[in-house]
RNA sequence: GGCCCCAUCGUCUAGCCUGGUCCAGGACACCAGGUUUUCAUCCUGGUAACGCGGGUUCAAAUCCCGCUGGGGUCACCA
């Protein structure tokens, strides 16, 4: 038995929502550290005060608890009864901004060892040498200024307290990444310069922060995006410095979007500019944008709208954003199972045959949790599916009983869509199940599945060209089969699909009709189209006193020829 | 632009390390049939790929080089 566990971490930012590819990450670090027996931690990388928000925080810990992405150490959060989290290990806190002492640590450390030295320019006169640099077309490259003054004056204006940034000496030697995903990565050391540990708020960047929380938190397989990799060798060379073991490293394949582009937040404003031009909007038709901004918004490319004001407007437009966060997935109706089923292929390959001799696409988080290994990742960058994704979360709704199936889809619509929720009851839903199930691929479409059901009895809308092939085409025959059995209908004492099912088609046989000869009448009557449900699960829904109405207002409006 | 990573059907991928069993397998999408009272589900079948050019070899999707293409990165952001 090895002493040192399997430690892996997700170290978001919280400067927004949980974006799908940090989910990705996310999920691909918890199943690397439950496979092996370890443990799945989570930090908050705030150091950057002014973007950094508490909500954001929420937020991000409460879409992973969605997912069922626990953590074993990190902040706490109640989810559903269940509490994630916690520091049992003890070696929290998590939050970044509450480590300053430990940075600071370091940091004097690696000054005192002349491993790192005090800057005194300001950003400006650091923006202005880059702005030469590329001007002469040159790499921009810290010039060691600061070095030039003897080390004894650095220190002391140092101890005055002069604002100043701190920076990592980086070694002149090339550096070599073992990575696990990618093989063997050597960079050139002319591609690093002198970069900055400390900024001058006092706070850490990046990269002294990330290196020294990895090391204190027992951290042991780093498993992060490929927008990464450059940096690994100053991370590892920082871990050098300060004496640090380094940990394994694995870098993933970024995912984008079908056309190449990157899977951002900008996503969806373009979409709604682009809806709003097509339709031809003058002034801003909400309430919580004014004409003024609303003008400007459309025609600056640049300018982008608040998340809740692109979702009213999407709302106004009856149109829908393309989904980018775990909470748009969330919101248009994706169950976690599919989504991180669908998130662990892209990119990652089982390589298990299924009894038919198919490859394994469908699994479960348990699986991943036995089964992930780095050696099934690809090297290459993927592009985010929605089809795909769309058929894994039909498939996942499908295969869910009719009791879990009621229960996601009344907890959904109690969240997203209040009427629904209000009109149908869990149990409600348990019996809608059946019909709703196979018909629909989000939660979200499931209403519409049974859309019939919403309207009131006198306002069914009329397919005319359903009605004429259902009930008038052939000398209305269809008319008086529907008046036929309406009759037999309302002596019906049970009114369960299953019962419904079998009357209709004694009646059929008893007209010495095929079963579409009647079943195709009465369902253009109670839901006014040619499309629905099976009509025992329709008729059902509805209920006898329901279905009598619709029936006796269709034939009325029929025989008017009023369709 | 410098540096780094990558490259199989439209998309996600298997195969590549350990060349021959691959005129390249699976999934989604698409097309055509079938089951069914409509729709959906489901079932059967089909179209469709080794980016290009050089090598190495008896033999290359598999190894090597170049090109092209895609991506990342060059912050007092993470």
């Amino acid at each position: 038995m090895t002493t040192t566990p399997t430690v892996t971490r997700f170290a978001p930012s919280p400067t927004g929502h949980l974006h799908i590819g940090g989910a990705r990450t996310a999920l691909l670090c918890w199943a690397y550290a439950k496979q092996a027996g370890g443990r799945f931690l989570l930090r908050i990388e705030d150091t950057d005060q002014q973007r950094s928000s508490e909500s954001s925080t929420r937020g991000i810990l409460e879409d992973l608890a969605w997912l069922g992405i626990t953590w074993d150490d990190g902040p706490e959060l109640e989810f559903e009864g269940h509490t994630f989290g916690g520091d049992t290990r003890g070696v929290g806190p998590y939050y970044q901004a509450q480590r300053i002492d430990l940075y600071n640590d370091a940091i004097n450390k690696l000054i005192d060892e002349d491993k790192a030295y005090p800057a005194f320019e300001t950003p400006e006169e650091l923006e202005a040498k880059r702005k030469e640099a590329i001007a002469a077309k040159v790499g921009y490259k810290y010039d060691r200024a600061a070095l030039v003054i003897p080390r004894e004056e650095r220190m002391k204006r140092l101890a005055d307290g002069e604002p100043h940034v701190v920076r990592f000496k980086m070694p002149e030697e090339p550096i070599t990444v073992e990575d696990q995903i990618l093989g063997e990565v050597t960079i050139k050391p002319d591609e690093f310069d002198d970069f900055i540990i400390r900024k001058r708020d006092g706070f850490p960047t990046y990269h002294l922060a990330v290196t020294v929380d990895d090391a204190l938190m027992g951290v042991t397989h780093v498993l992060r995006g490929q927008e990464h990799l450059i940096n690994t060798p100053r991370h590892v060379t920082l871990q050098t410095g300060l004496g640090y073991e380094h940990p394994v490293y694995a870098h993933m394949p970024l995912i984008f979007n079908p056309d190449g582009s990157k899977m951002s937040k900008r996503d969806k404003d373009k979409a709604a500019k682009k809806a709003c031009k097509d339709a031809k909007l003058e002034s801003s038709p909400i309430d919580r944008l004014d004409d003024a901004s609303y003008t400007e918004w459309l025609k600056n490319k640049t300018r982008q709208l608040e998340s809740d004001t692109l979702m009213a407007l999407a709302a106004h437009l009856q149109i829908s954003l393309p989904e980018i966060d775990v909470e748009d997935f969330r919101r248009a109706g994706y169950i976690p199972e599919a989504l991180n089923n669908y998130l662990a292929l892209l990119g990652w390959n089982p390589k298990t045959k299924n009894e038919d001799g198919t490859d394994l696409e469908h699994f479960s988080m348990d699986y991943l949790a036995q089964s992930f290994a780095l050696s099934g990742m690809s090297k290459g960058q993927s592009k985010f599916d929605r089809t795909k994704l769309l058929s894994f979360n039909a498939d996942e709704i499908a295969n869910l009983s009719d009791e879990a199936f009621a229960k996601r889809w009344h907890q959904w619509a109690t969240k997203y869509d209040q009427p629904l929720a209000q009109r149908f009851s869990e149990s409600d839903m348990v019996d809608l199940a059946p019909a709703v199930k196979t018909r629909c691929k989000t939660l979200a479409d499931g209403r519409g599945v049974i859309a019939f059901a919403f309207i009131a009895d006198n306002e069914i809308e009329y397919d005319g060209k359903a009605v004429h092939k259902a009930l008038i085409k052939g000398e209305h025959k269809g008319l008086e089969l529907l008046k036929a059995f309406r009759d037999e209908l309302a002596g019906f004492e049970s009114f369960t699909p299953e019962s419904i099912e079998s009357q209709v088609s004694a009646f059929a046989e008893s007209k010495e009709v095929g079963m579409g000869k009647i079943a195709q009448p009465l369902r253009v009557a109670v839901t006014g189209a040619g499309v629905s449900p099976s009509l025992g699960q329709t008729l059902a829904i509805l209920g006898k006193e329901s279905v009598l109405a619709r029936i006796d207002r269709c034939v009325e409006l029929a025989l008017a020829e009023r369709v």
